[in-house]
DNA sequence: CTTCGATTTGACCAATCGGTCAAAGGGACG
DNA sequence: CGTCCCTTTGACCGATTGGTCAAATCGAAG
């Protein structure tokens, strides 16, 4: 039943290559907007070369998320249901901006295809990243039903923490035009710390406010 | 010095239909990725007629997002220096979040744009829109400074009410599959109301928290 | 009804799109 | 060195792109 080939070195960086390139093209460009010679011009490949090794420029698209949506996914799976409340959510936010800071292209291109109607990753949104935010959620309400953070819609927490981590990649240009120089995701770090530990909550004497 | 005729009605109503079909392919496909058939097919004009009312593909493009980005910063302006701190913070997140909700395109135009590195818009950004955010950023400070609010970096405050208002619209798709049917933004309202409550504090009870 | 400018369109253009193909080049192994 | 297969490419294809143009049509004023 195998016919798999294994791939030659050669094959494995070319692949690598023309994936990074598209990585850079696709996430500035959306799909429509990028174009296959574009995508050899960055790779510094010929634009058939690029089609021996994709069969289209879907199949490079395809591959692209694939390849992206399992390390997006998986610092939600990290959070441990039976670690301190406060300090579980708090990693989640710090994991969260670093991948914001430390992969802004995939971010960039995971917004992009949700901007655009999200058409071929539909079926991994309401099947396996509703269950994992599902079960992630249960847990939250665990946690703030046993009076361990303040109460809050997990879901819409889940929201809030995705906003304001990818806002620091996706909206980077109008940061910076705003901000001037410095590294933004400085002073980001210092602000989110603060806002989610106000907003799970330091304990009883919240309800009291106003 | 004035050499401009005045637009017939039926200019009028033709340069709207263009710049609402525009806006839908535009939001949705990105500067490159728009064609100009499509924009006459949704428009329900021939492409030669497209050219007659904008000079070309960029015309229009900019068009959009010069008759866009004034009504996309007014709800800043609207912030009053001596009104109250908490309600006029509270009132600009709702506001926020209307626009949101009320111009779900012009937020993904918007979005996309600065995506795309925000290459027709990057002047205003550093420009108007700095000083806008300097001069409110100075407002927010003197409110903490005074202990209206809780301290806060006013200027990540701000990015945190675009992050939170904006992700509403611009990753509607992906909130909706996550929740499944329903109104998201209902449940937007009335989590946002308490988050930002949070963040602003109630009083002086907040240090003492931890 | 006629006239004249405003409006609309079919036909067309060069450039670019995604993709194909046959032929040439390269590298490991005998 | 020769062979075989992996790799690379120049030339090319039909379709689509943004944009042009002359001719046809429309609509209001006389």
């Amino acid at each position: 039943m195998k016919d798999e080939k294994p791939p030659t070195r050669i094959q494995k960086k070319n692949r690598e290559v023309i994936l990074d390139a598209a990585l850079e093209v696709f996430s500035q460009e959306g799909f429509r907007g990028a174009t296959l010679d574009r995508i050899a011009k960055v790779a510094g490949l010929s634009k058939p070369n690029l089609l021996y090794y994709f069969s289209s420029k879907d199949a490079i698209h395809e591959a692209l998320l694939r390849g992206l949506l399992s390390t997006w996914l998986d610092p939600l799976r990290a959070i441990d249901p039976s670690g301190d409340p406060v300090e579980e959510i708090m990693g989640y936010v710090r994991r969260k901006l670093a991948l914001a800071r430390d992969y802004p292209r995939e971010s960039r291109l995971f917004a992009i295809e949700i901007l655009q109607g999200a058409p071929r990753i539909a079926p991994v949104l309401s099947g396996e990243l509703r269950e994992l935010v599902d079960e992630t959620a249960g847990v939250i309400d665990g946690w703030a039903a046993a009076g361990r953070i303040a109460p809050v819609d997990p879901r819409h927490l889940i929201f809030s923490i995705w906003a304001l981590t990818q806002h620091y990649s996706d909206f980077d240009v109008q940061i910076r035009a705003v901000l001037g120089d410095g590294d933004p995701f400085a002073g980001a770090e210092i602000h989110l710390e603060a806002v989610f530990r106000r907003i799970l909550g330091g304990g009883p004497s919240l309800s009291g406010v106003n």
